[in-house]
RNA sequence: GCCAAUUUAGCUCAGCUGGUAGAGCAGCUGAUUUGUAAUCAGCAGGUCGUUGGUUCGAGUCCGACAAUUGGCUCCA
């Protein structure tokens, strides 16, 4: 038979030979590193024989699909250790994951496991690795499945097989155990000689908090130790800007119990940061011609009922309050409020686009075990607006809107890729007519290519009340968080009844376009403290430059610099104390401060001063003027 | 909400198998006047998350509650 390689050569083989017999005929080194096989686009084991005429690609570590096979095979591996040392333990699902796998078991009797027991279970894998049995398939038909996982009371797996009758059902062995998967596996647990267990967390089975709850062990593991190593310390690093860790530090924002839970306090720190993020936000609509507003906190049920935001989202909203004879609700959304802004009077087309943004805070209610910092809150602002046009304006007013959230994103310097959120096929998810749908994607769709920007995807992503365009930003840990969002709107027009008057003299219904670059202010803050490390740019940080006299000679002039700075509008830290200069740049490197001003006789004398900058060290003796062209500089974002 | 872990001074953490708390940093006071990451000395600071219980005796053991942290989509 022929077996085409990916360069498009073509070699022969005998009917029957496996991906080791090819990958050994490419290079002994291939056969050492190879993990699996795509076969005429399906995942093939190694030691598979391959019947007929194929183009093949042979997976290494160096492919994704080679990553999964490796961690897949890992994942098993820990469930052979769990069967040998917690006999009876039942198995859920065990799939590899972005950098490792989890495995979902359901263990013999009370048994609870805690992190402590990792290091048990990890040794036992050691020892089945160096076993180095192999991963073994069998095909099976769908009774003798059922009668071995019965016979073996897995219910998990039973259940499983209920989904998969009318597939091909494989088996996987390796040692002494056997699991219902579809594979791909590496040939022998040989391979797999860095496993690292992580955690232990609870996880409901199918995802359903209505179902028995099971034990997930997360793992990660790796062809080589410095592989681990490096990943281990990724972690570790990832675990220093931690945003909750740095917040406290740098006094941005905390939680308070007697506050409560998910009601993040904002510090002068965190205040001034915030209203410099605003400030910037603000500057950038309103050259593209923003009108911001401002909403109450509170609205009547009904509006919530007419906009449709009330049978949506009732679980994620706090429960009406009872004033005089009306109910209110705390509000979960700013788009209703700005919509009764735009009825408020009669809309020409002359007037479109209305263009309404406000920083408006909203209360959802979030199970207490999701909160988390910052980034997962009861009460969070977002910086919304929302844009009324013409649908003969919508693809411009879109480009506007990708134009302003590119803007944010660049200036930050994050890694953003873009998701066109489409629905799926499950029609009660969604408001709306389905031709008014279809015509919102392909608008989106018609943008994101006229604009060349690259994006995937994603179905059933879409809001109740139309598409949406996401953009979503890597976090240090390597997290994705879903940050700015481009939606657009039918439903709401139709809800509320928007209108304007057209140049033919007839009512027409506007689109809206809802938008939020950052998202959340306090989500976004979270994102920025972990992307710097707390190492924020000179025009973003709370305190932008110390100032620090060498000895109280000094001092006069020094201070005639700082007032010279804070009448320029700086943020300025005066350190005056009796301390040593190394004290003092000590303390202004551990908070971050961007600039260090170091005066002493010498500067006081020329009208100069001493830079240093943060992380990087001594700059050298400039004069006032040079640094203060300088700051300027740097203030312009 | 559920599973697991954690909770000792403002912060970071010690406190062995139960014998009524300790360090560093921060703070305060004083001395020191200093050239690019921490000058010295003294003082002060905790009903050990809350609450029941076991015990002659609980930071330490047991229970309940609370808060925090990691998880709870990724379909063998």
């Amino acid at each position: 038979m022929n077996i085409t390689l990916p360069d498009g050569s073509v070699r022969e083989f005998a009917s029957g030979a496996t991906g080791m017999d090819i990958a050994k005929s490419i290079s002994e080194g291939l056969a050492r590193n190879a993990l699996g096989i795509i076969v005429n686009g399906v995942n093939y084991d190694l030691s598979r024989s391959i019947e007929q005429d194929a183009s093949v690609r042979i997976l290494t570590w160096n492919d994704d699909e080679g990553k999964e096979i490796f961690r897949h095979s890992t994942a098993h591996l820990m469930a052979e250790a769990l069967e040998a040392l917690y006999p009876g333990v039942k198995f859920g699902i065990g799939p590899p994951i972005e950098n490792g796998f989890y495995y979902d078991v359901d263990l013999p009797g009370d048994t609870k496991l805690s992190v402590e027991d990792l290091p048990v279970i990890e040794n036992k894998m050691k020892e089945l690795v160096k076993a180095d049995n192999s991963y073994q398939r069998a095909e099976k038909t769908w009774e003798e499945a059922v009668a071995y996982f019965t016979e073996k009371g897995d219910e998990y797996k039973l259940e499983l097989l209920e989904g998969l009758k009318d597939s091909e059902i494989t088996f996987y062995t390796q040692g002494n155990f056997t699991d219902l998967c579809r594979g791909t596996h590496v040939p022998s647990t040989g391979m797999l000689k860095y496993p690292k267990l992580l955690s232990v967390a609870g996880a409901y089975w199918r995802g359903d908090s209505s179902r028995q709850q099971l034990t997930r062990i997360y793992g990660t593991s790796f062809p080589k130790k410095d592989l681990l190593d490096e990943y281990l310390k990724q972690l570790e690093e990832a675990a220093k800007r931690d945003h909750k860790k740095l917040g406290r530090e740098l006094k941005i924002f905390m939680i308070s119990p007697m506050v409560g839970g998910g009601l993040p306090v904002w510090l002068p720190n965190g205040t001034s940061m915030r209203r410099t993020l605003e400030a910037f936000l603000r500057n950038e609509q309103k050259k593209r011609g923003y009108q911001e507003v401002i909403t109450p906190h509170l609205g009547n049920l009904e509006l919530y009922k007419t906009s449709g935001h009330y049978p949506y989202y009732a679980d994620s909203q706090y429960p009406p309050m009872q004033i005089e004879e009306e109910q209110y609700l705390l509000k979960p959304m700013n788009c209703p409020h700005h919509h009764q802004i735009y009825s408020s009077e009669p809309r020409s087309y002359r007037d479109l686009p209305v263009r309404l943004a406000e920083f408006g805070t909203v209360y959802r209610y979030e199970q207490s075990g999701e909160l988390s910092g910052l980034s997962r809150v009861r009460g969070f602002t977002q910086d919304d607006a929302h844009i009324y046009c013409t649908h003969d304006q919508l693809k411009d007013e879109i480009k506007n809107v990708i134009e302003l959230t590119q803007k944010v994103f660049t200036t930050f310097g994050m890694d953003v890729s873009t998701r066109l959120s489409f629905r799926d096929d499950n029609a009660e998810k969604y408001g709306g007519d389905l031709a008014l749908w279809e015509r919102a994607q392909a608008e989106i769709k018609e943008v994101a290519d006229e604009m060349q920007l690259e994006y995937f995807i994603g179905e059933g992503e879409a809001a109740f009340y139309g598409p949406k365009i996401d953009f979503i930003v890597r976090d240090a840990i390597g997290r994705k968080w879903q940050l700015g969002t481009v939606q657009v709107d039918y439903v709401m027009p139709e809800r509320f009844q928007l209108e304007y008057m057209g140049a033919d003299n007839q009512k027409h219904r506007p689109v809206i376009i809802h938008r939020a670059p950052f998202g959340s202010m306090e989500r976004f803050m979270s994102i920025l403290i972990e992307h710097y490390a707390g190492n924020f740019p000179f025009w973003l940080a709370p305190t932008q430059v110390s100032v620090l006299p060498i000895t109280d000679a000094q001092n006069e002039y020094a201070e005639s610099i700082v007032a010279k700075l804070k009448d320029m509008d700086y943020r300025v830290n005066f350190d005056n104390r009796s301390e040593k200069v190394q004290r003092k740049i000590a303390e202004s490197e551990q908070k971050k401060i961007p600039f260090a001003l170091v005066i002493g006789k010498r500067e006081a004398e020329n009208n100069q001063v001493a830079l240093r900058e943060h992380g990087v060290g001594d700059k050298g003796v400039l004069s006032v003027e040079e640094v203060l062209a300088m700051f300027k500089d740097l203030s312009n974002v």
